[in-house]
DNA sequence: ATTATCTATAGATCTATAGATAATGC
DNA sequence: ATTATCTATAGATCTATAGATAATGC
C-alpha cells in the first residue's frame, strides 16, 4: 500500500560519523536561524536525511545535540576568519567589511553565533555558555591585536567596544530586516571600525565640556 | 473530593481590563526573559491569577498575545527614561549609567526589549516588527538630541554606533552571566559613552596611518 | 440577561523508546 | 553478529474549544 523509496541507507561506521556530523552542522545552522528551541528533532534528522528514530543513536537528548550545535556555532564563524583577514592590506578593515554586511545580516544560518545565540545562551547555560565566553575571549584577543600599535596602550578597551558596537549593530540590523535605516547602521558602525574612531586616545584640546548645555 | 479554594473572582468589565492588563504586563516580562516562543498560555494565565480556559476571552490566539506583549515591552522601555534622565547634570551619562548597569543586565524582565527580544523580533515579523522599528528611531532620536552640541553635526551618526555598542554590550554581558569580564564589558562602554568617544570628531592631527603595519 | 472565568477535553506536536529491518564486518 | 537506521507509538505538553458556573448590571 504505502510504498516508501528508500535510497542511500548506510550502516558502516565511517557512515554514522557523516551523519552525526551533518546532523550537527544542520542543527547548528537551524538554532542560528530559528533559536536553541524551535527546531524539533524530527525536522533536524530530516533535513540530514534521516528519521527522527535514529536520533538517539547519535544523542543522549535533543539538548546533548543543542549544546553541541552551540559549541560549532560559535566555532564556525572562527574558523571562517582567516580566509576574511589573511591577505589583506587593512585587516581589520577587511574583517568590519564582512561582519557588518548584508550579506551577514541577511544569512544567520551561516554568520556569527555571537550574535544569533546571544540572548539564548544565557537560558541553555552549561557548556555551551562556556563555548560562548570562549568566542568572546578570541574576539577581543583578535581585535586587541588589530588594534594595538596605536599611540597609547587602550587597545583592550577598544576591542570591547568595537565589539559591542558590531554585535549590536548586527543584531539591530537583523531585527529591522533590510531597510534603509538598517542599512545605514551597518555603514555607519562599519566606517567607525574601519577609521578607527571608536574610543581614540582623547583629544588634547582641553576644550572638553566638564557641564553640558 | 476536590477542593479549590477560589478567591476573588470577578467579573465586572473593569475587572476584565484589568485582567487584560495583567495578561499583557506578565507576558511582557516573560518574552523579555525567555524569549517569544517559551512562556505558555497556561502558565502565563497561571502568573495572572487565572486558569488557562478564559485566555480566549481576551485574546483571539496566542500570537496575538505575543504581538501585544512584544509592544508593550518595547515602550516599557521607553516609559521609565523620563524618569532616569530628566533633572540629571548629564543626562546622556545618566543613560549610560543605567543601562550598562549589572542591574540590567541581571534582569531582563523589566530591561530594554531592543537586546531582550532583537534575535526574537525578526522571527515574529508582523506588527511587532513595527514596534521594534519604532523604539529604535526613538532611541536614536533621543541620543542624536543628546549628543549634538558638540563641534560637528555628526550627531546622527554617532547615535547610531552609540546605540550598536550599548545594546551589543547589554547583550554579550548578558550571555556572559555576572563574570568579571561581563562586568568589564559594560564598564568600558559606560565610560565611552559618557566621555563621548564614540566617533568623536576626526583628530586634526595628520599622523593617521593610511597604510598599517 | 449578560459575561468573565472555570473545568474538562479534543487535537496537534514533540521528545523519547521499543522493536524491526537491512546493511556492514568478522 | 553487530549496528545504523527505520517504523510505530507511548507519554507529555501545548493551543484552542465547549459547556458550566457565578458574578455583574439592566
Amino acid at each position: 500500500m504505502i510504498a516508501i523509496i528508500q535510497f542511500a541507507m548506510r550502516h558502516s561506521k565511517q557512515d554514522k560519523a557523516a551523519s552525526h556530523e551533518r546532523i550537527v552542522a544542520i542543527a547548528a545552522a537551524r538554532i542560528r536561524e530559528s533559536g536553541t528551541e524551535q527546531p524539533g528533532v524530527a525536522e533536524i534528522m530530516r533535513a540530514a536525511g534521516l528519521t527522527h528514530g535514529g536520533f538517539y543513536k547519535h544523542f543522549g537528548s535533543r539538548d546533548e545535540l543543542i549544546a553541541e550545535a552551540v559549541e560549532r556555532a560559535l566555532t564556525d564563524s572562527q574558523s571562517r576568519m582567516p580566509g576574511i583577514t589573511t591577505g589583506a592590506e587593512d585587516p581589520l578593515a577587511a574583517f568590519a567589511d564582512a561582519y557588518l554586511s548584508a550579506t551577514h545580516r541577511d544569512d544567520p544560518a551561516t554568520g556569527c553565533g555571537v550574535v544569533a545565540l546571544g540572548t539564548d545562551i544565557a537560558r541553555v547555560g552549561g557548556p555551551a555558555q562556556d563555548a560562548y565566553r570562549a568566542q568572546v575571549e578570541r574576539y577581543l584577543a583578535y581585535l586587541e591585536r588589530l588594534l594595538a600599535g596605536d599611540d597609547d596602550d587602550d587597545a583592550r578597551r577598544r576591542a570591547i567596544v568595537t565589539l559591542s558596537a558590531m554585535v549590536g549593530a548586527v543584531m539591530i540590523s537583523r531585527a529591522l530586516g533590510p531597510t534603509p535605516r538598517s542599512d545605514e547602521i551597518l555603514r555607519d558602525v562599519r566606517e567607525a571600525v574601519r577609521e578607527r574612531r571608536l574610543l581614540p586616545t582623547r583629544r588634547p584640546t582641553p576644550t572638553q565640556a566638564d557641564t553640558p548645555a
